[in-house]
DNA sequence: GAGTACATGTAATTAGTTACATGATTGA
DNA sequence: TCAATCATGTAACTAATTACATGTACTC
């Protein structure tokens, strides 16, 4: 399906880029909590893109001799961009879930021992989860409007402490049924 | 990590599976929600688990002339899933997710664009929900007991439920910022 | 006899991770 | 000058998907 393609894509239909700073941006706050690549995808496939005629690039010199590669869109991977967003798709398989995984297979355990492991997982969401609530207090002040890039950070955002508060009652939940 | 591999174990450990079962499973309702593999990855991690001697097989001939390989756990394969079982993971990147990606970038395309394919995807996962919630009512009449497999797939059914339903909360508040 | 489910594999490709490899810039 | 960050790549490997390939058993 090709989805680092239109992830890189939609960051360079923005603005231009260095594969650096994709590198970061999937690294990020807001990013991270629906996409990840390693520059070693990354790379690769921006030398695919410019193949492809999706992407261009102008060297630039920082300093005395580093040179970077600035990336932006053509015309070409704005069209096939656009066609990928206004795409409706199945749900397909749900991602896979280690801790669900070992859940299942709880009754294995001693009870104490899955009550450590829950009350551990516990801990990491919570954490998580003030994180990005932190995040999300000192970065808005109210909602971004309609139209703007920045709402797309509210929602991702606001979507991901959802999700984490979400996973922390299914887990005191769990936590209940075996104290 | 070769998390497969402990899924396998997994179901080995409770009982003698054929590579078709485990594949079945795989896809069944509850596994469904935190794992996947297809038969082409599933026999050869058997071969490789036999090779390490994590189970052993015995040939059953079904009907006429059709063999099939049923698959248990050694004391060895026993002692790895054990020790997988009872470990306390860090949390790890969140996983991808194709509609959140573009979410992210909603912001080009046309407000009513959108719309429908947020309305799009509530239904699907609204469809999703019911799907969960109607198993879960017509296979638990009461909680299970803690010690048993059934408490597995009643926390896991409950999990998938309150995450489909968190999902839904979320798309609508979405479709309230653009209506 | 036909269609669906049972049953087991391999080959080719794509996606993603980990490790290797190098060098420049900036600020303390 | 030292450390962190900027910057770009490749190689080897593991994970996962899609396609190829074959044949049996059961039910209508």
């Amino acid at each position: 399906m090709r989805e680092l393609k239109y992830a890189i894509l939609g960051l360079v239909n923005r603005k231009p880029y260095t594969g650096y700073d994709i590198s970061r941006e999937f690294g990020d706050l807001v990013m991270s909590n629906f996409w990840h690549a390693r520059h070693s995808q990354i790379y690769p496939e921006l030398q695919r893109l410019t193949e492809e005629g999706c992407v261009e690039f102008d060297v630039t010199v920082q300093g005395q001799k580093m040179e970077k590669k600035c990336y932006h869109i053509t015309d070409k991977g704005h069209r096939e961009f656009m066609e990928w967003l206004n795409t409706d798709e199945e749900l397909g398989f749900t991602p896979k879930d280690v801790f669900r995984l070992r859940s299942y297979f709880a009754d294995g355990l001693e009870r104490a021992e899955y009550v450590q492991l829950l009350k551990s997982q516990l801990e990491k969401h919570s954490a998580k989860e003030k994180y990005l609530s932190d995040s999300m207090q000192s970065s808005f002040q109210e909602r971004p409007a309609v139209g703007t890039a920045q709402l797309g950070d509210y929602m991702v955002l606001e979507g991901a402490i959802m999700r984490e508060r979400t996973y922390m009652e299914w887990l005191e939940k769990c936590l209940s049924y075996y104290l």
